[in-house]
DNA sequence: TTCTTATTTGGTATAATTGCCAAGTAATCG
DNA sequence: CGATTACTTGGCAATTATACCAAATAAGAA
């Protein structure tokens, strides 16, 4: 892989990895309801608020959700809903392999 | 957050993290252009054969792309031709973050 | 069978990620 | 002003990922 191709690759996978974590991925699907504030979604994760930050403003270093800061408040939002097409993708892998351990089952 | 929920979710975490590595990345799509054996795939990356073996088993892991072994060679393909279309949704995302960059350079 | 080729697996050093606590900032309230 | 609230950042220990080399496996050729 020459450098320039190299860079690109290491520019998506940037972007990827960003989901690439269970807390990331529940926050993108919270946030694809709708806005929320950085306390209530501590309060779905059950972390502490300091990991839920540092998620989000990872998230947001990738550029997949946005914040606005109200008051005392800071509310995200989802940047870029595309990444939920992801989800169906992936729930259709799951479902394969599933079949697939079914099908060795049985044989 | 719920340990089914969790659970779910660790679920998708892992099929994303197979994919969130800019080497893994290539291969795939590689593998979306047809099959290729190891050898070939390792020639186009760069690397001891060895770490390329090891990604393409990662990806084989979860379910993103199969092997069939044909006399010496391994051959590999992509299973799930879906999770290319996370590619545009990334271009989407690097393009708004580079007019972002331009706007805060211009203000 | 022994030799060669294609690939995988084991071992290991190095680097990156994660999560909590503690400390810091920033906005609002009294 | 000081106190409180909502959040971010720094620091650090524990875990996980990565890449190479070396050794093992597997299939075909001599």
């Amino acid at each position: 892989m020459d450098p320039k191709t190299l860079a690109r690759y290491e520019a998506r996978a940037h972007i990827i990895k960003a989901m690439a974590h269970p807390t990331r991925l529940f926050l993108v699907d919270e946030l694809a309801k709708g806005e929320k504030c950085v306390c209530e979604l501590t309060e779905l994760v059950g972390a502490d608020i300091s990991t839920v930050s540092k998620h989000l403003s990872l998230l947001k270093n990738a550029g997949i959700v946005q914040d606005d800061k109200r008051g005392l408040m800071v509310f995200y939002t989802l940047r870029t809903p595309c990444v939920l097409n992801l989800f169906a993708c992936i729930e259709g892998v799951m479902k394969q392999k599933a079949a697939e351990a079914l099908a060795a089952l049985e044989s």
